[in-house]
DNA sequence: CGGTATCCTCATTGATACTG
DNA sequence: CAGTATCAATGAGGATACCG
């Protein structure tokens, strides 16, 4: 029962999203704004998609628990898809739904944002 | 001594970040990704200055203890400026930095990512 | 107005160990 | 390989009350 809580977020959404314009903004920092959450979608937008243990890899630092509730958490969310690709040597790939992939933009501005805040305040 | 923390983010900034590429994301998760860190920006960005209570006004839901928190931290980080702009009845301006202003884009990606995800969600 | 000081609760993170 | 189950530690978020 782990792999399943499709009843969580439906009504969520509009519980606390009012009808401001700020609640998407909200919205969106709900969905990732977890500490992983961005590194992962990151992960699989430049390398495709990954199994379990590959995507553990490369994010490096990560525990096994953290990393399934975070995937599970986007899987939830409709960002992230799970595909079992192989059943006699067990194998899973993740990789980014449409939606997740539309996030493109948002780990992009991130990404240049990152870059240029650290050239400036690290710069000796 | 809680409005001075100089000696906690300098060094903090290369240690959890190497030298690989996806640490410009963590960067920045880092930086806004706190829960109100992304809003306060946004607020910020749509109203220029404002006065702690007003801040807190456009907010909404948020208390003080956390507002004044999230406020210093992004102080720290040179991301929000505190101005004492009137002493006899005393009065504070909370801006944005250069910096902190440069987060436009990012904060205008996930505006935008925040709209279509509801659009698409809760269609009905 | 513009906060700070406490204190409490719950969520997140994570280490370790084990399973199919 | 791809996880789950437990349990411990930490820390963020928040209610309340009070101060200059």
């Amino acid at each position: 029962m782990s792999r399943a809580s499709e009843d969580k977020d439906e009504e969520c959404v509009a519980s606390w999203c009012a009808d401001d314009d700020w609640c998407t903004v909200t919205c969106t920092t709900h969905l990732i704004g977890k500490k992983w959450h961005p590194v992962i979608v990151h992960r699989l937008l430049e390398h495709g998609p990954l199994g379990f243990n590959a995507l553990k890899e490369e994010i490096e630092s990560i525990s096994s628990t953290v990393l399934s509730n975070s995937l599970e958490d986007l899987e939830d969310n409709g960002l992230v898809n799970r595909a079992i690709v192989s059943e006699k040597p067990f194998r899973v790939e993740y990789s980014l739904t449409e939606q997740g992939t539309s996030l493109e933009p948002v780990i992009d501005a991130m990404d240049a944002w990152g870059e240029a805040y650290l050239r400036e305040t690290s710069r000796s």
